[in-house]
DNA sequence: GTATATGCAAAGCATTTGCATTAAA
DNA sequence: TTTAATGCAAATGCTTTGCATATAC
């Protein structure tokens, strides 16, 4: 069984058959899965679970730490489970296709104080957008990957 | 009247009263209004204008390039008027008011050969992320800004 | 036993779309 | 006169919520 699910429970967070199967489902596949991704390879273990309840233990992994939800500009949240790792994200324009990339220029995260216009700064967020091998040759419209 | 009323008809853009108003409403403004603020700026001079040709009307130009669709991962997206002058968005991660900055750490534009996944790359989105200076102190919900 | 999670179906929000009507060129 | 834009209301896609039931602790 997966250390997710260790930390969890030790954590306190009740643990029940839908919230440990949605927690290996992240742990099994390290991707960018949209919440309808999940809710599929939770049911091919635990038929009953609820799109409901997918979204609702997302939400809460998101607020422990455990899950990043990346929203593309365009189409459903991504659950992004690699959260240990710095990283940035590279999205293809055509077909959503989503990739880690790894920091470079991390200097944006520094802001000067003359451009904070009295914010606290907490976070940059870097998306690179771009075409993905697939779509710069292919004419059809594609399916969304992780 | 604007200049960005004359640019649109000399690229044989088809003028209507509605269109003219929301350009006009997005000239005057220089600010990241949303497609309901846009619609009931747009209406104090034209009560007519519906908020489906105000969305419309965005998205034209939007692929025209006349403005820039920002958006924030809460919320609807941002109209930005601010097309010419490169620049990268700070956002108010409780209250989401939105603030341009100025580019620094540009190279973050470069990612390297081996960071790219086969993708062509476009584009890269800098968002900042934090606490605007009425959130750091109130402690009551407010509505966003612009 | 008690607090909390679940499933369902309905509501929500932002946005798009179909279609008959109207108006720009 | 032709071609395209409008308004409306309905449909869409994603996500959240209310509430009665079920269940982990």
């Amino acid at each position: 069984m997966g250390m997710l699910v260790e930390r969890l429970r030790t954590r306190g967070w009740r643990m029940t058959p839908q919230r440990r199967v949605v927690a290996e489902v992240l742990e099994g596949r390290h991707g960018h899965l949209t919440a309808e991704e999940v809710h599929a390879l939770a049911r091919e273990r635990l038929p009953e679970v609820s799109l409901a309840t997918v979204y609702n233990t997302l939400n809460e992994l998101a607020v422990m730490g455990e899950v990043l939800a990346v929203s593309a500009s365009e189409g459903p949240k991504r659950y992004d489970t690699n959260v240990s790792e710095p990283h940035q994200h590279l999205v293809c324009v055509r077909c959503q296709a989503l990739v880690d990339v790894h920091p470079v220029g991390q200097d944006t995260l520094g802001l000067p104080d003359a451009e904070r216009h009295g914010y606290e700064l907490l976070d940059v967020e870097v998306v690179f957008k771009g075409l993905c091998a697939e779509c710069r040759t292919a004419e059809p419209e594609r399916a969304p990957k992780a």
